[in-house]
DNA sequence: TTGTAGGCGTTATCAG
DNA sequence: CTGATAACGCCTACAA
């Protein structure tokens, strides 16, 4: 509640020497008046107020953590478990750096700009976003902007990504050396530049390193809510032409062992499957899900650094970071 | 990028009047004027400056959604998957109201209250609010505070809750019901006025009626974390004197039958398992679980109801909203 | 080492 | 109907 008009009165100084003293520019100050203004600061409880702040100067200390709304279903941001993992880690990063998280769906560019002119935002992160109109946009803002899990490059924008290629070659590799050929591949729909393409990639790439055709209809894609995922695994279970599903999310490989278990097929027996991500969920299936782990928190970390250095104009030797994968075997896959 | 000063000079109006249109104050200008500087606003591209408003009104259109950091663990505010999933609800909700939703992490009181005053926070929603001095704060707060999942009460605060209690109560009698006697009660700690130690009351009542004695050491108390969830299965595995377990989260009673089947067991057919919320976990486990029903989006929007009705300073009938229970069967519990 | 003054974009009061 | 003007809290030249 106190203004630093109020520690400048109860100290008898000027706003300036007090703002001074607030920002820690010593030589400009006497040690004896500092620690009155200190000694003030901690009495009468003043607390700056980043509203006047950020009027004034060009910085607000905002970031956005924007959701980019187009499949109609979503109601908002963390609508999947794996998406929600990091951004408690983008929180706690931001905060130990001074800054403040919003949270904001936008659907059109215009909702995006208009967030960012509301509260001079200083920077932002992205995910889902691919190369649009939307992405155009971003990449003409003056404000730094981290996107995570992205394939649409641009000199203005950092992305903190995933060998999501080889994610996709590694798993699909490996339900080959199980002796698997009839391999499906499910996932949310494939759009270009995207994510999911790039596992796609890494499938295809696996099938042909290994001389196996690449069948268009053993590609599956539907969105990720349960219902659909299970019901994908009933019509899975009625193919005799699969012996493996490779899907890119690990909510997605669940709901297809459920729904292939509902058919009366059993995994792995009838049926190997593997996901991708390794949330929690792998530990608790039954069997337990073979799957491509990526590290969640760190995502969210690195992409709070990135920004950080972004914003403190540090010079930036490579605008991409891409963290490693690896499989974690468990039981959902077995030997032909 | 356009202040409304641009917009008066555009024009040839005063600030006054452009400011008198963007909050549509009608009758205080003319229909001419109107229309010159609507069109002005569109073609210049004015937004209005958020931390200037929040200067100079006493509303700043930000609301808090707080996580409260007690247990050292947790790395931030969406640490579980139930809790995920009413945020996006809430943010959705704030923005078709024009408000806007920070996330912050507090450790300490102080944390709180810096933080409400950098930002002149219009109001709160918190979660994991116990009988503590954190609480005693917000109970001082000027501004409205939504609690959910609360059993704290005071006429400063409002909280959207569950039927905490009668939850407790069906699930336990439901196995009751089944034939089950000899029922393990697992939860995260149980702090007094929270939430599972209704669903505990709720279980102790439920046995009481049907004459079953309270036994101290059926009641397991632990964190929620994956590796500890399993861990406890596989110690539950090894007691002759229990046929079912209810666990007041479902993602705690997945790792409970993920350790029961590490261990060997069969769910149902050695211990029949309940959870708590109803999340799309339960749909994917197999057996899929029993599991009570609570609607988690419905709680962030009626959460966003109860705070908007408080800054509009509506008259408020009842400071609490509890929302209904039901009881829904799957596969993991079986007659005896 | 300290103080003065102006302005950031907006709103509210009051006068024309 | 419209327009000055002050104020919100803070920062930053520029003076002293």
């Amino acid at each position: 509640m106190a203004t630093i008009k109020d520690i400048a009165q109860a100290v008898g100084v000027s706003c300036t020497t007090v703002s001074n003293v607030i920002h820690g520019r010593a030589g400009r100050v006497s040690t004896e008046t500092i620690t009155l203004i200190n000694e003030a600061i901690d009495q009468l409880g003043y607390v700056p107020n980043m509203s006047a702040r950020a009027l004034v100067s060009n910085s607000s200390k905002v970031i956005g953590m924007i959701s980019h709304l187009t499949s109609n279903k979503k109601e908002s941001i963390v609508e999947d478990p794996f998406h929600s993992a990091f951004i408690g880690s983008i929180e706690k990063t931001l905060r130990e750096n001074g800054y403040y998280l919003m949270l904001r769906t936008v659907e059109t560019t215009s909702d995006l700009m208009n967030f960012l002119h509301n509260w001079n935002v200083d920077g932002l992160f992205c995910t889902g976003v691919f190369q649009d109109e939307f992405f155009e946009a971003l990449t003409k803002l003056k404000i730094p902007v981290v996107l995570i899990d992205s394939y649409v490059a641009h000199p203005n924008i950092c992305n903190v990504g995933l060998q999501d290629y080889d994610g996709g070659y590694t798993a699909t590799k490996y339900l080959i050396d199980k002796g698997h050929k009839d391999i499906a591949f499910a996932s949310p729909p494939i759009k270009k530049k995207g994510v999911v393409d790039e596992r796609f990639q890494g499938y295809k790439n696996a099938l042909a390193d290994a001389s196996i055709p690449f069948r268009k209809n053993l590609v599956f894609e539907q969105e990720l809510d349960t219902a659909t995922t299970i019901t994908l695994g009933t019509q899975l279970a009625a193919r005799k032409d699969i012996t493996a599903i490779f899907a890119t999310a690990d909510i997605l490989a669940a709901g297809i062992m459920a729904g292939l278990k509902q058919a009366g097929k059993r995994v792995p027996e009838d049926f190997s499957v593997m996901g991708f991500d390794d949330i929690n969920l792998c530990q608790l299936t039954s069997p337990t899900l073979t799957t491509i782990h990526q590290d969640a928190p760190l995502k969210g970390k690195l992409a709070v650094y990135f920004l950080m250095d972004k914003l403190d104009n540090k010079p930036i030797p490579d605008n991409e970071i891409i963290l490693p994968i690896h499989l974690v075997e468990r039981e959902s896959v077995i030997s032909l």
